[in-house]
DNA sequence: TTCTCTGCAAACGCTTTGCACGGAT
DNA sequence: ATCCGTGCAAAGCGTTTGCAGAGAA
């Protein structure tokens, strides 16, 4: 998890110029780890800035990915979440009744299997769905 | 990977009436390993079933997947790909090049995670994305 | 001034739904 | 006669595009 102590810097740093738009919704993502949709971010944001739209929501969210500064997560289809972009390898769990979205350390190593020998491999995913600890317990 | 002698009469044990759309849908994930699109097997078969529709594709799948038979894979966002279903855990290797999709052997065993302790976990995905053997050949 | 960002409205593409016809049982 | 599968047309939904106005540089 990167430490950011400037939003309007480590934006500036990244070529994307700080609008107050931008710094809300880098910083949804930064103080959040729910790895949210588009929807889930307006939804949040729209009772203070009531003048958002979401197609603001959909180029911001474009542009940080160009920048490389978040990653796309696909776990069912059609659904798209964000998460911020990690250096580390790491998975995501979604729990299928409480529908939350939980990191999950990997052991990077245990993948290099033999089946990819000669591939070239750019990003690794790792996705699990089942029901979270919490919802377990209730 | 399953072997299947007769169509009709797999479709017909896991409750699927096997109209000839069916079968040759069917015949379709069964003779390609290609995780194809809806749209690939549509454009596929068209040709041979002028009257084919895509509702019927569509219609088809979900009854596989309701019934087991086939599972959706997603990769990368918006593109949803049927696989048919295997009891082994394996991933799928995306090239960006070509687009093919490949299976990929994974050790089952390196993925118990201790920070997944407590969850229940239903399925895993691995996917990869890069380039492939031979495109990288060329 | 010029360039960029925002946000409305419309377009787009994939998937699902409604429905009527035809075939199977 | 009833039930089920097909496929056209339309609706739905998430996302992108076109564009004009506002704001920043």
């Amino acid at each position: 998890m990167i430490k950011i102590d400037n939003i309007e810097l480590y934006l500036r740093d990244h070529g994307i110029s700080p609008s107050y738009q931008r710094k809300r919704i880098f910083e949804y993502l930064y103080t959040h780890d729910n790895h949210p949709t588009v929807n889930q971010i307006y939804e949040h944001l729209v009772p203070e800035i009531p003048t958002l739209s979401k197609t603001t929501v959909y180029n911001t969210l474009n542009k940080f990915v160009d920048k490389g500064l978040v990653e796309i997560i696909t776990i069912d289809g059609n659904e798209i979440r964000y998460d911020l972009y990690s250096q580390k390898t790491h998975g995501h769990f979604k729990c299928n009744q409480c529908k939350q979205v939980y990191d999950v350390d990997i052991i990077d190593d245990a993948f290099n299997s033999q089946a990819l020998d000669g591939f070239d491999i750019q990003n690794k995913y790792f996705h699990f769905t089942g029901i979270c600890k919490s919802c377990k317990n209730k």
